[in-house]
DNA sequence: CGATGACTTGAACGCCATCAATCGCTGTGG
DNA sequence: CCACAGCGATTGATGGCGTTCAAGTCATCG
């Protein structure tokens, strides 16, 4: 709600394709509504105007790994192949803007400036999840929590702390915990080291009080 | 040794050029040589001939994450950026073809379906990754090392099994586990559950006898 | 208010890590 | 030719971190 929408330059240039309203159109999610699944056609690309947007793969039991979440400005859904690698969901009532994807495919055919772009949302793509990787693969849950909170002070930084959007559950699918272990850092990071302030009366309105803190234990 | 080369039709076109004495060499790496270092100026582009190489990430004391096995035929090295993500070490005695990350930009600027194929290759690695990340944090130790299992299956098939070129330690920095969870694994695959056989005096030549089996523990 | 859902906190368990011993193979030097 | 060091791998014993199970708190909403 006070985030400030992402403004990265590298965007621009498929936003500016993106802003022809000859080729797109909003739509709205309501909190928990699916953008796409996974196996899916891949029909649209989509930028998060407002809102917030979580990645999952699943596994046959019900175990649920969250490879990103997407926040204002960002742009997801993108595939080279034909079908969508994720299942999308909302996290909170949210707006998109989308993009079919025939009509990047027929710029990118005559724009080389425009296959380029999209390579270079891929690769950053690619170097998150190579981060996350690391995280999931070498970590412990302390060093999880601590970098995820550093993401989303860096991703959602507003005047007074930031509102995550997102469940302790979504967190812990996401750093490859339970939510009782993400609860029991984050209150660990509070009471005992101060690094964290909780805001009003919920418990996603977060104050950062020390990084370096955080940052110190993210390794 | 007894694996046969990648022959990956999305290679070929990157492969036309790479082919291309003129813009290429090879040079010979000598078991557990340095390719290149995390955070390095990438100037080139790589493709295994013959051996297999590592690329990792570590943490300052010393945790190390695998992200990918290059096996013969592997194209890896391929940074948009400046800068290589990983460290890359030959596992075993290794040739390598390498290419001028420059030439490779020059003919991107005028051949749009030289960006394509970089966007391919780039989206193939993505996959990996996401499919990696799925493993690292929902997966139990045995699936994660059945899914090894039937990785390295596909990715080195030839008659009479499979010649693992890498150690039980590489196996375990790839899976994030240790090596002695990776050995317990592969035993009670081989001994209580018959799906495995070693083969010769070392272990690393290994047949799958069931990978069926294999495929129910990896959900 | 009572119901519900998100979160926190406590207690006990279990999977994997850690520590440690041993085995088998290879290479090397006396 | 044998002793032995060294390395990779296996196997056993123990321990700890994060999970699982469970209870309780708090805010929201009918």
């Amino acid at each position: 709600m006070f985030n400030k929408p992402n403004t990265d330059p590298k965007k621009s240039r498929l936003l500016g394709e993106l802003g022809d309203p000859k080729v797109n159109s909003k739509a709205a999610y309501p909190k928990g509504a699916k953008v796409f699944g996974e196996a899916e056609p891949a029909d649209y690309i989509y930028q998060v105007v407002e809102g917030a947007v979580r990645s999952h793969k699943l596994l046959s039991d019900g175990r649920r790994q969250i490879g990103a979440f997407h926040l204002p400005g960002d742009i997801f859904g993108l595939e080279n192949g034909d079908f969508h690698r994720f299942t999308a969901e909302a996290i909170a009532d949210t707006t998109l803007r989308l993009v079919k994807r025939q009509s990047l495919e027929r710029v990118a055919k005559t724009d080389p400036a425009m296959v380029r772009a999209l390579l270079t949302m891929t690769t950053d793509s690619l170097q998150h999840v190579e981060n996350h990787m690391l995280l999931l693969g070498r970590k412990t849950s302390r060093e999880r929590v601590a970098a995820f909170l550093l993401e989303m002070n860096r991703r959602l930084t507003a005047p007074g702390g930031m509102a995550l959007p997102m469940s302790r559950r979504d967190i812990a699918d996401y750093l490859g915990l339970t939510l009782e272990t993400v609860s029991r850092a984050l209150s660990e990071f509070k009471r005992r080291k101060g690094y964290l302030m909780f805001l009003g009366s919920t418990q996603r309105q977060i104050v950062v009080l020390k990084p370096a803190g955080l940052a110190e234990i993210d390794s």
